[in-house]
DNA sequence: GCCGTTTTCGGCCCGACTGTTTTCAGTCG
């Protein structure tokens, strides 16, 4: 069993302990070694066989013997048994907003309601208002909160909430009551997956701010309104939270409001270490006074903030306590990665298979958009869904792009399209198109698209066979994750990853929305082992392009830089690289 | 359940909002 696997059974071992009425802080103990032993380097089976889980932050004795047992067996009794005596509708009854571990233990001991469907049906008739406690307010709300779970999801896409967040920002921006204005939360921190869009802003005038913030057209409904604060709902079904501030609180609300909440306890704990206290108000000179204006350390922006807990700037991509603190009290984060850093994309599709443009088009489009080089990576015959090329038509199609970089040249144009294919993988690791068709490609993306509930085993080898192919470049979306649809499949990152460092083989961030995938979190370990990046649109139709911002934005929240990323690179130089790639390799 | 250069016991991040309560618990972020 592996660190995730672990994590995710400590983590809802937490979630159970809560359900009983367990002592918070031993449901905390749980989750805080979830998050100790995924951050931890190495494997976690060397760990145990090397009885050094004790080296752990955070992970005591019992700890370690709960973590061997699932290690070595693949199984815990305390997890069985706890799953055992927990009905699995209360834990679906936390997703209901409003509803909290205690409230549904009262309502499972009082009511005996194991389900929401149950508790649905005890709200209808009246018998929740009843409990102490509740009242019929709490009763609406659930039902409001069941209906609402009901008809929209809670998470959203991040392609989805970074327009409607950004537009919310304008509207702010333009109302003369605002002195600063910002998103904040997990959009300002660019996660993959947003489950609301937090807005910060500072004023004297905070009522006017929130009537008319409420008052957009893009609201349906206002949640909760008072002085400072006020929670909507979107057209949509995204939910939107606006705090507004005096401007002396602005910086330090809006570090506390961008999180993650995990760096914030981080940056607290430290401010204790040093005689402060951090909270969304301000840096305090006390350890107690928290509002006491006269012992505030001025603060005007985070910089200050961090510069005054002893840290460099650290952006808020990197808010996710996993190290960033350490590298900013070492010195200054290096410049990550800008959009505008990057001259093109190595994976795209065309009206060959499965894209919507023909070629010439495509490059037209490209060029105006001012990028240097477009591969046009169309599937191979494996995927005849997407009509995928075989031999024969790939060689058809290289000799139209070459024309199409004829009339380019022609035209004085720098801009060019590169040869390529997006080539399956088989379930045994061999590739879909021959070693010397594969040859006459100037870029070889290989993907699975096929065979995705393989074993672990199965996906880690035939990525790793791909990867020992003389003529791949790229390994394109390892995980074959879509976010919110489909999980990814299941592979030993770390394994590709070495694969792909000793082989020198560059490793996809695909930019499109649903995927963005090989996932940020692993980009760490790829960069220290000098695995290079591509960050691909895999675009389809034109304005797919855009989605090298996305890409851009998952490449600063895995901390790389312009040098990590390959399709900065100008043309010739690229065009070197990929040449000495396959030299290299064979 | 974890942790300790004040502690092996008594802490564990902290504040706003809501609703149900006459001073607070639960939830949320």
């Amino acid at each position: 069993m592996d660190k995730e696997q672990v994590a995710t059974i400590l983590r809802q071992i937490a979630t159970l302990l809560d359900l009983q009425g367990e002592n918070p802080f031993k449901s905390r103990a749980y989750s805080n070694a979830a998050r100790a032993i995924e951050s931890v380097p190495g494997s976690l089976e060397q760990m145990v066989a090397e009885n050094r889980l004790a080296e752990i932050k955070g992970v005591g004795d019992a700890l370690q013997k709960k973590i061997t047992e699932l290690v070595t067996t693949g199984r815990l009794a305390y997890y069985e048994e706890l799953r055992a005596a927990t009905p699995p509708g209360l834990l679906v009854m936390l997703e209901i907003p409003g509803l909290g571990p205690r409230k549904i233990k009262v309502l499972h001991e009082q009511l005996g309601i194991a389900t929401v469907e149950q508790l649905e049906a005890a709200c209808q008739q009246g018998k929740v208002a009843k409990l102490a406690g509740f009242g019929e307010k709490t009763q609406a709300n659930i039902l409001a909160g069941i209906e609402q779970r009901r008809s929209y999801a809670s998470r959203h896409l991040l392609s989805e909430v970074l327009p409607a967040g950004e537009e919310l920002l304008e509207c702010l921006r333009g109302h003369d009551a605002v002195s600063r204005c910002a998103l904040a939360g997990s959009l300002r921190r660019y996660r993959e997956v947003i489950g609301d869009i937090d807005l910060l802003a500072s004023s004297r005038r905070p009522r006017e701010v929130i009537g008319h913030f409420a008052a957009r057209p893009a609201v349906e409904k206002v949640i909760a309104r008072g002085d400072t604060k006020v929670s909507v709902l979107l057209r949509g079904g995204i939910q939107a939270d606006l705090r507004v501030v005096d401007d002396a609180e602005f910086a330090a609300a809006l570090m506390y409001f961008t999180g993650s909440k995990e760096h914030n306890i981080a940056l607290r704990q430290r401010a204790i270490d040093r005689g402060l206290r951090l909270n969304e108000y301000g840096l305090f000179r006390s350890k107690t006074e928290t509002r006491d204006v006269t012992l505030r350390e001025p603060c005007h922006t985070e910089e200050e903030i961090y510069q005054k807990l002893g840290l460099h700037y650290i952006p808020p991509e990197l808010r996710e306590d996993k190290g960033e603190l350490a590298l900013a009290e070492a010195g200054p984060i290096p410049r990550l990665l800008e959009w505008t850093d990057l001259k093109g994309s190595l994976h795209n599709h065309s009206t060959w298979s499965d894209g919507h443009q023909p070629l010439r088009e495509i490059a037209d489009t490209m060029r105006e958009l001012g990028l240097a080089y477009w591969a046009v990576t169309d599937h191979s015959k494996a995927s005849f869904q997407a009509n995928g090329l075989d031999a024969a038509r790939l060689l058809l199609q290289l000799k139209e792009i070459e024309a199409v970089n004829t009339e380019l040249e022609q035209e004085g144009a720098e801009f060019r399209l590169l040869t390529g294919v997006e080539v399956d993988i088989h379930r045994d690791g061999g590739l879909d198109l021959q070693d010397d068709v594969l040859a006459r490609l100037d870029v070889v993306v290989a993907s699975i698209h096929q065979a995705l509930t393989l074993s672990e085993s199965e996906n880690t080898r035939r990525l790793i066979a791909a990867a020992r192919n003389p003529h791949v470049h790229i390994l394109g979306h390892l995980s074959g994750r879509l976010l919110l649809e489909r999980e990814p499949c299941k592979l030993n990152h770390q394994a590709v990853i070495d694969a792909c460092a000793e082989t020198g083989t560059w490793i996809e961030l695909n930019a499109n929305p649903r995927r963005l995938d090989m996932d940020w979190r692993f980009w760490a370990y790829a960069r220290g082992k000098g695995v290079k990046c591509v960050i691909n649109c895999d675009a389809h139709r034109r304005a797919e392009a855009g989605y090298l911002r996305l890409g851009a934005a998952m490449a600063r929240k895995a901390g790389l830089t312009r040098e990590d990323v390959v399709n900065t690179w100008p043309l010739p130089r690229l065009r070197k690289a990929l040449r000495s790639l396959r030299s290299r390799k064979s």
